[in-house]
DNA sequence: GTATTTATTCCGGTATATTGGAATTCTGGT
DNA sequence: ACCAGAATTCCAATATACCGGAATAAATAC
């Protein structure tokens, strides 16, 4: 039989450009963006086309790269408007740096991924951490254990995709003993791991939640893993104390206001 | 000859959606979104299933209410990757505030409509100023005449929709009239006016410009009508001073950092 | 419980969006 | 100026998304 042929949806394929953008982190022109994406070009040209002409997309230099233009920010700024994470948020770790010196973050799930969303570095002279909105599998992560927790067994294992499992050195996660650090952190509200990005540094999480017992956010340590002993229990009742408080504040603040006079 | 019907292109019509729900300001119902927008039911409902797939909506309560979904988090994230200008402007505003004891403002274009980005609320015991992210005629602006000084009369007079020369108390601006205020303000890198929303507030604005000499937002104040002119030439070398200051910022801040500890 | 209204889902026909490929324009090197 | 090679735009064919209307489900009134 020939081949099924098929035509993309163009508003999935308009939010996959969008996404892609994002994980290449920087303006990419249109022909780049049809081949990193294996889609056809035309229709991408056409695609992006209408992107630019709703403000969605923008072009950011003469050779025509491409990156996300004001609409995002109008959205975003109306997201903002029910629940102003970010204002709420963003003292809060501050607070956690300036009680611990290190950098604390805020993270988030984007689909079955683990990103960065917020970021207050610490004072240490070298800069340790991953990059803002860049999208991480779950396994490796303290925080992702918190994210899943409201989760089955069975559903943890559906949502994630197989190959996360494996880490950057092509180690392999067994799913058995992720499980059960996600039991483990469930239980304690509060996850701690030895990085896998590098060997040197220790993220410790704490879970922020929304609505009901799922866990929206997390709030995290990044620290130097020689300092890890001495701190454990320090930096494990900041971030605990500091994600208790801002799940209050998620949950009372009523119909936020959206001021950034509310810090 | 029968009427034209023409089917919506999906994707403007997902758009629409996202600034209808921009334009309620509040989470709302699949059917209210269609009577709302007067779309057809099955487009919307099928268009509704897709963006909450793609986590662009979510369900925000049990009687199924749509609002803005933490991918517009993730994609506003990544736009603030180039230039934070969340960051940059947020201590701006703080510092015009501090100075002036007055609610300071981050305003922007969202097509051809003003809104408010950022606002820092000032010491008054009374609230003064328009909701953030609500969409205003140009005209009824201080803001407005700086936004456009970098267009022709022609290009203005194309761009501004006709009935946004009305005031809400339905008298008319002058097309004439305004342009000339365009040309002050583009002269002057400075423009104000008695609000419209009300008798007895006053703004100050200041041009931030973006690449080149296009005003990408501006600061600017809302005072009391009655303090105006004894404050007039305070607030406005403070705002310019600001625009110049924010305006730097943007155009040295090099790859932008991402951490909210650029503040 | 039943009737009435309102909201959502289902389904088939047709207007059109998507796409491969051709045509054109742009770019950079000589 | 001329000539590759790459990037973009154009175009026609067809797979399918959009939408009207019917069917169903849910909410509310009686």
């Amino acid at each position: 039989m020939a081949k099924p042929k098929t035509k993309a949806r163009g508003l999935e394929r308009a939010f996959a450009i969008l996404d892609y953008l994002c994980e290449a982190g920087k303006p990419q022109r249109p022909i780049e963006i049809s081949e990193g994406m294996q889609a056809p070009k035309s229709s991408i040209y056409e695609l992006v086309g209408m992107l630019v002409s709703a403000n969605v997309l923008e072009r950011v230099d003469v050779e025509g790269r491409l990156f996300f233009g004001s609409k995002i920010n109008y959205w975003s700024i109306n997201y903002n408007k029910r629940k102003n994470l970010d204002s709420l948020a963003r003292p809060i770790l501050k607070w956690i740096t300036d009680k611990t010196h290190e950098t604390s973050q805020l993270c988030r799930l984007d689909g079955n991924k683990f990103y960065v969303a917020m970021m207050n570095e610490g004072t240490r002279p070298f800069r340790i951490s991953a990059d803002i909105g860049e999208r991480t599998p779950i396994p490796w992560t303290a925080s992702g254990r918190l994210l899943l927790a409201h989760l089955s067994d069975r559903e943890i294992l559906d949502f994630i995709p197989a190959p996360d499992f494996a880490l950057p050195d092509g180690s392999k996660i067994g799913k058995r003993y992720f499980l059960n650090s996600v039991h483990e952190a469930r239980e304690a509200g509060f996850f701690d791991l030895h990085s896998v990005a590098d060997n040197f540094t220790h993220c410790f999480a704490a879970p922020v939640y929304g609505q009901g017992d799922v866990c929206a956010c997390t709030l995290c340590i990044i620290a130097p893993k020689a300092d890890t002993a001495q701190h454990h229990d320090e930096y494990r009742s900041v971030l605990v104390e500091a994600g208790r408080l801002l799940s209050e504040e998620l949950a009372t603040a009523p119909e936020m206001r959206t001021g950034i006079a509310a810090e």
